[in-house]
DNA sequence: TATGAATGAGGCTTCATTCAT
DNA sequence: TATGAATGAAGCCTCATTCAT
């Protein structure tokens, strides 16, 4: 372990078995999925894979390993629908915007379990790692964001909405996916991405606020109920 | 409280030590917030409470019980708002539906480690209890899903929005606001409940889908390009 | 474990039990005595001293604090000898000198068992124990030989032998006591330290080299000083 | 070597790959070296060879193996020395000694790793061939007792030194040098061979015991002080 | 209530060794 | 010979929980 000579092992994985190491990553990733990744044992992900514990360790170094390969995956893939999105320059912003949340939704849904593990467990990771899929996510929201602020200025968003804060509720509407949506429901991938990207096209829609009057705002009173609460 | 046997501790919870008790709980929900409620330790939170490990264990029977008491709480607490929602006869469904969304995002944005801890580790409890905690949100659930339902029947939410679907966007954009929305950014908790109300609002707008002609919908090429993608 | 909040174990440590936490010691010892640090169990130490493996995990906090805590105690009580030595002014160098052997040995053959781990398995010590333990033995060795020196510099010992090669022999003859001596064999612990001494003493001793014509050296006698040399 | 089937290993052995074989255990006894033999790892001496720890197999049944070849070896080229020592029948039992002193400080220096492992790691051999070993070692040792008694008898060395413990003290002093000495530093082989002997033949010398009326011996006080230590 | 030693189950990881290719 | 996946036994350490004081 403190050897300087490169091990074999490391070897390995750039070489042949790619299909093993593709299986053991999905089994984990299920693991991962239904029992949390700190519940989760190696010896559950090695039974999974019919193979020992110890057998286990010819495709891993540590049991984070599986999961930040994970996640890593997750982002690459991510990606791709970036670079789909900012091809399409024959889109507006807006437009480019909706395509985003159609594709997205399609991905996160045929890959509820990884999505579910990346947003349930990232934190999970050692310092390091943490930081490296902090680093690509951040990137990735500013992309959205970007989107957005260039849908804003040319006046197909509401110019009066935070783009921070909208930022955020787009991802809200797109990420809480993996909390409800089970594929085979009555609602398909493409209707469900259609109608993600319908309640963010209108969500974003430029038009004028609350009618002025409505008394909606919750004056003192409410606000004092609300705030005895507190945990 | 899962405990058939009664023990002294249940004495005790009727007598007098409600402030330590609320300070047990409050310092365990720091505690778990910040490392997961799997690996949190006991020794933790005693640690964070200056008590030995051993003596925790005169407030609590098992690890478990904090979990579940402190997402009771958080269900006691929004089932607050539910009742001030409805007691407003005043408001029109959509009226309604939008006092909703801005109590709850002030509310969560108070309580981002309570809120954190529900939905992170929810899963984590007992057969038994997840599913009282589960019978409570589906309750909730519906709650909103009938406002939602109402409204359209009224013509003041989009009809051609499938309900399940809806509902589950507007929950994401409320929720997914514990894992980024962090006190003392730029934005205040009553600004943040208006955006996202308004958010949700113009999301649900009765107004015509997607403008026809525009090939935005991801027509057979872009959905073979996405099929290149799943994990 | 990363939390600040100092764990009331560490004060333990500090306060009661001495007498168990000394015993521990004593049976860790002789476990390593008998086994080698690397190959020797927790679960043994655990067994020796009558508990679980888990409960002794209150004494320590890993298997490698046993090892360092008995260096530790090793140098503390050695320094005691070279206190000792350093007192006695009523001594010339070659006197201390011997003094410092037969209190050595005397030492060394009371604790076969702590100075046979010590020799045995300081090395086994993670990078940052292994150095405080290293400074302290050049300390050691540093006084050995500056006694050394002395008495060369007043003809009390022969100035033609390098002294950080005579300090290692007599280091030889004293350390190698753990590897043979054994309690109970004909020579008491005062006899042997007197032999040594003497031994010693006589190796010191300004005499002629060996008697010229003798042709045993084998091979030109180099003479170069040796000051660089030291483990 | 004790295995009972014959294996393929052996004929193997018999043919040419000595120079593999002898590459093998180099590297093993490097890794022993640096690690311990216990902690040394079997897929570490595979990586110094470059090799894949499955392959090494080919060259040895067991880990064990490596290290009994080692300290056999050892054996082998020490007894060398004891047959050219007997060899000089022109010098008298002192001047053999003597010679054995050269001889054997030039082969430990020559060798401090295999006489490291040698000395470190003899007691981890299972049982018969610890003692294979330690019988080969106690005919050394009566060797090198015998001289020194020849010696006494003839009144070369002082008779009233105990011949066991002052062997013991010449060991301590040869075999020492594997702990300290490290080849490139100020003092050649030859002249560190000379020095040892030199402080062999005057630890030995005939001389008359510490000058009477030296309070060196530590009284009643100094025991009573120094009885205070043990561990 | 508080203490803190003790329990015992179990988790992650390592490693010598085997074996089919 | 060489490979490298697989084995299976251990080893170190953690932790929720109990209990006598």
């Amino acid at each position: 372990m403190s050897r300087s000579t490169p091990r074999p092992q490391a070897a390995r994985a750039q070489r042949g078995d790619r299909r093993r190491d593709q299986e053991v990553l999905e089994v984990a990733a299920q693991i991962f999925y239904e029992r949390g990744y700190s519940d989760a044992t190696v010896q559950e992900i090695a039974d999974a894979l019919g193979i020992l514990k110890g057998s286990l360790y010819h495709y891993i170094d540590t049991k984070e390993d599986l999961l930040f390969r994970l996640l890593e995956n997750v982002h690459k893939e991510v990606e791709m629908i970036r670079h789909e999105v900012s091809g399409r320059a024959d889109l507006d912003p807006l437009g480019q915007l909706e395509l985003y949340v159609r594709r997205t939704v399609e991905y996160d849904v045929r890959n509820v379990v990884a999505i579910s593990v990346y947003y349930h467990d990232v934190e999970r990771l050692s310092e390091d790692r943490r930081s490296l899929i902090f680093e690509r996510r951040r990137d990735h929201e500013r992309f959205v964001e970007d989107l957005l602020r260039a849908a804003q200025e040319r006046g197909e968003a509401d110019r009066a909405l935070d783009p921070v804060v909208v930022t955020n509720c787009i991802f809200g509407t797109i990420i809480w996916l993996y909390r409800w949506y089970r594929p085979g429901g009555g609602v398909s991938e493409q209707e469900l991405g259609e109608l993600c990207a319908r309640f963010v096209r209108n969500g974003l829609a430029a038009i004028a606020p609350a009618p002025p009057g409505a008394d909606v705002q919750g004056g003192a009173a409410a606000s004092a109920a609300s705030s005895g609460i507190g945990a």
